[in-house]
RNA sequence: CGGGGUGUAGCGCAGUGGUAGCGCGCAUGGUUUGGGACCAUGAAGCCGGUGGUUCGAAUCCACUCACCCCGACCA
């Protein structure tokens, strides 16, 4: 390809807008244009590197015994009423009206859509386990697009669901999955990390997430040096330490005028935050609920969504507290009825609290579970954080940020049995069948590379998925031998399949050379006056400092050779 | 949903009531050429939209749309 014919321009200036360094470096090497809040477009370029990731993960599915189809956008809106996932996604679905007045949704993902279609294929155990995945766009109404390619509305998705007669085929399923899905980020060049993740509302027993680390990373990554445990914060656990736990003695008020948070309330008393329990209300679908917790935790809302088994959850607002007679800042557990009461199991790890006393100015000392107040549910619903004791073998945890770009789910039974999706077993009998999905946002992908490879000057492209291998850049292009040159190779590398940008612009040297770095072709080819002189080109890797000259004669033979994998 | 911010040439920005500006980029000609060269000439804007105030509005007021950021939080 030629500079000089190549759409999209590459930028001095990024867009104002552009925070994330993903979003800046494709949005001014040219490879990506914002058309709308959170939706782009593909340029050439850009579209190239899709290209390849897209792919390296199709011959990854395909060697897994997967099978690409296609699906539609447009899905009708029953089949979500169906499923009971209208309200789960609820306002992130894009719904669209057709002439006739009928609802349609624009697909956030596409399991209701093969389960459906699957449900008409599939009759007998003979027909299983079957494999079906697609590359599609998809369309989610995120309450906040941002970071470029990190978080849209509309973007490809490669999804593929399992559908398997038993457990063990579902495993197998999923095992096939993980180890593909470690194939793929390994053969696009890009590291990654396999975490224990929640798996939602409606997911089933297993998740992981696969995670490219990135300081811009959404996602917190909670993990041990020492055994490997690795897990998404939402979904990490850890070994509670325990507050001291002296004998327990008699329930007593005390007076704490105008003191309502732990921090207050604990230097008032002199008493450190694991002394204490923390009152916190949230309304899960629209039931006020309430939680006790450990002072110096907090809740994990994730896992308390997980545990009410709700579609939504917030904190409680003081006009829906007030409602129930609650004294905010002062609530308390004690003596507490009409009111579903959550607690952590850190209140057990510790003695003597001081808790609230549902009375203005006033906290109690000496409370202890189970002898002064009672629970509901008792269970884990507390955030892990980085300091806190591996759940596996009590080393100290650490976190990083990461940036989820794959998802692997157990899916089990719920779609198949709402959606009928049934098939006959060996003894005759009818069962639903057992479904797994696993995704990769592939636009996601692309920009998480980006996050993970670059300097100040530009992108640096992993070989695999780099638009193109080799930039051929010639300088002083009106020096006739110089040009001459420059088409031969050109030819030659076109003719021997590399894949090659030809900088033919009539641009200064240091144009060139930082549009070389900003645009990251992994391999860059110089020819001037000064190389020819010794009959050969400048090669330099852009991830190296240092250059180094190939003579013209077997050039070919040589850079094949270097493009070569390993 | 709440809070804040920004909309002026392709991009980055200045312009607080009186003829629309700068830098980069773009076009033409010339001089340059190993890390974002220089000179000259030129094209390019319904100042986000609607309504108002005014003799006069990019500028003041109201509404509206778009985009960006922060918060979705422990009483």
């Amino acid at each position: 390809m030629r500079f000089t014919r190549l759409l999209g321009r590459t930028l001095k200036e990024a867009p104002a807008d552009a925070d994330c360094v993903s979003h800046r470096l494709l949005v001014r090497s040219g490879m990506i244009q914002q058309v709308a809040a959170g939706v782009y477009s593909y340029m050439p370029m850009g579209w190239r590197v899709l290209k390849k990731i897209e792919n390296i993960i199709r011959e990854e599915m395909d060697k897994a015994g997967g099978q690409e189809l296609n699906m539609p956008s447009l899905q009708p809106i029953e089949l979500w009423e169906k499923s009971g996932r209208l309200a789960s996604f609820d306002k992130t679905l894009f719904t669209v009206t057709d002439r006739k007045e009928h609802k349609l949704v624009l697909g956030p993902t596409h399991e209701e859509v093969i389960t459906d279609l699957v449900r008409r294929s599939v009759q007998s155990y003979r027909d299983l386990p079957q494999l079906p995945y697609q590359m599609q766009n998809k369309f989610r109404d995120e309450p906040r697009p941002r970071g470029g390619l990190l978080r849209v509305r509309e973007f490809i998705m490669k999804d593929l669901y399992s559908f398997d007669a038993d457990e063990t085929g579902l495993d197998n399923s999923y095992q096939k999955m993980v180890s593909a899905y470690k194939n793929i980020f390994s053969r696009c060049g890009l590291p990654s990390v396999m975490v224990e993740a929640d798996s939602g509302a409606i997911g089933g027993k297993a998740s992981h997430e696969f995670m490219l680390i990135a300081d811009s990373g959404e996602d917190e990554i909670i993990y041990c040096s020492k055994c490997g445990y690795a897990a998404n914060t939402e979904k990490a656990t850890s070994i509670k330490k325990s507050a001291p736990l002296p004998e327990s003695r008699d329930i007593e008020d005390v007076a704490t005028p105008g003191l309502k948070s732990i921090e207050e309330v604990a230097a008032f008393l002199g008493v450190s935050h694991d002394q204490t329990l923390k009152s916190v209300f949230y309304v899960a679908d629209g039931e006020l609920i309430f939680i006790v917790i450990r002072g110096d935790l907090e809740v994990n809302e994730i896992k308390l969504k997980n545990l009410l088994k709700c579609t939504e959850l917030h904190m409680a607002t003081e006009a829906e507290t007030k409602v129930s007679g609650l004294v905010a800042g002062y609530a308390s557990a004690i003596g507490l009825k009409g009111i579903r009461i959550v607690a952590d199991d850190s209140i057990k790890l510790g003695s003597n609290f001081v808790a609230g006393a549902n009375r203005t100015d006033t906290h109690l000392k000496n409370v202890n579970y189970p002898r002064d107040f009672t629970v509901d549910i008792l269970s884990d619903i507390a955030k892990t954080r980085p300091g806190d004791s591996c759940p596996k073998c009590n080393q100290a945890l650490l976190a990083q940020q990461g940036i989820e770009v794959g998802h692997v789910f157990k899916l089990g039974t719920f779609l198949s049995e709402r959606l009928g999706a049934y098939y006959l077993d060996k003894d005759g009998s009818n069962k639903p069948i057992i479904m797994g999905c696993y995704g990769i946002g592939v636009g996601r992908l692309l920009a998480a590379a980006v996050e993970q490879n670059h300097d100040e000057k530009g992108i640096i492209w992993p070989l695999p998925i780099a638009p193109y291998q080799v930039l051929l850049c010639p300088l002083k292009i009106e020096d006739g031998s110089v040009m001459e040159a420059a088409e031969a190779v050109y030819a030659e590398l076109c003719a021997a399949n590399i894949e090659v940008l030809f900088d033919d612009r009539p641009e200064s040297p240091g144009v060139k050379f930082n549009d070389a770095d900003l645009v990251g072709v992994p391999l860059r080819l110089v020819i001037s006056a000064r190389t020819l002189k010794s009959n050969s080109v400048e090669l330099k890797w852009r991830k190296e400092a240092q250059a180094q000259m190939l003579p013209l004669e077997g050039l070919m033979e040589a850079i094949k050779h270097l493009l070569k994998p390993h």
